[in-house]
DNA sequence: GCTGTTATTGATCATGTGATCAATAACATC
DNA sequence: GATGTTATTGATCACATGATCAATAACAGC
């Protein structure tokens, strides 16, 4: 048994420092994330995360992106292989509807709330659904372009079809059983909104 | 300048810790009830918050369900009034996206995240969740029967529009520009749920 | 007016938080 | 092996939380 924690790295440190932290986020939520918390987690003295991480605000801060983030960009990249707007705005849906992702929900839901009196956190949050919204409206605009879409305002319509998402997602985290085809009736609802045909989400063909 | 709080009514006193506790939770979050903050605000020691409210876990809970009950409440009492089915889902569409209420909305937020540390919250927030659905479900219901909406489920579909306006509401909380027309849109989007005629929600003629 | 009931106080305890910093010890370099 | 740099410790501060409870004082009934 160990007193002492091994000398290593400043980078190393951090990146352990960082990585525990993003684990109990996962794990715990966002306010889970203290001083003590997390040094507990490496092994070490809970003034050496204050010595790496000046500031826990910013701390929560930095993790919320770093996880939502990740999360952004992997949909986006599983995105740019599917060829057509329909399919691709399918997939979208389908993804995010899954249910293997509430934890990174149950952050944001967080982050809503601790945004309030977090303002580094409420920083982070705003930046990160303007990226989502970026990458829906792109979904959007493409089928615009494509003529499989018809709608004059991309913008809000990204805007609503996220919120949506996040409305059903923050939904199942409370409650998951008593709906059925969340996934049918949400492509449904977001068929109308884009005006596209009946059908034309699903990537899978109609049973 | 009076050292000592009057001596009232248990059930006068009981009332104004209450009353208090509510306000609190409106303005501040429901994180902020604690007993000296409510007992401040009553003026009285905070040892006597305890005293009638045993648990604070409970109190939160409780004033919780007070402010959403009442919310829902309202809507369904005006939603009775009005006589078509479909008026009705869109007024009850317009009504609960028109910003008024995005102080309840912050509460719902914060519940979300608080009920995972609280049980007695968490029960009260699926309660309140089911007393929604059941309202918005019996429209939809309204409308299969008089045979201006076509859905098999009413129950999910009531659920996910429930979702919907929940996650917009969110949304509008941290960023409530750059979005116009939400209230057409989630009509919109709507509509071709429940499988409405297009505009059929719309409570004032399409311009 | 006296007396008994009880609403109210406020100090106290055990915990938990972020933050600070002198002291320590491990390592690299010479 | 000695020396200097620095990663690491852990005690400490100020503050906030829920909870408890003996002591106090206001009121009602006699």
């Amino acid at each position: 048994m160990q007193k002492r924690a091994a000398r290593k790295t400043p980078a190393e440190r951090a990146a352990e420092i960082v990585q525990a932290a993003r684990e109990i986020a996962l794990e715990q939520g966002l306010s889970a994330i203290t001083l003590r918390n997390v040094a507990a987690r490496v092994g070490v003295a809970s003034g050496l995360v204050a010595h790496y991480e000046p500031n826990v605000d910013k701390l929560v801060a930095g993790i919320f992106a770093a996880i939502v983030a990740a999360e952004t960009e992997e949909v986006a990249n599983l995105l740019e292989q599917i060829p057509t707007p329909p399919e691709r705005l399918g997939t979208l849906l389908e993804t995010l509807m899954d249910n293997s992702r509430l934890d990174v929900t149950a952050i944001w839901v967080e982050a809503w709330t601790l945004g309030r009196r977090n303002e580094a956190l409420a920083a982070s949050v705003r930046e990160q659904m303007d990226a989502w919204q970026a990458v829906v409206q792109g979904v959007v605009e493409g089928g615009i372009k494509s003529g499989e879409f018809e709608t004059s305002d991309a913008p809000s319509v990204a805007w609503q079809i996220l919120g949506m998402i996040d409305g059903l997602n923050a939904q199942a985290l409370v409650r998951w059983d008593g709906v059925s085809d969340r996934g049918s009736h949400l492509a449904r609802a977001v068929e109308g909104m884009v005006g596209a045909v009946r059908g034309a989400l699903l990537s899978r063909p109609t049973a």
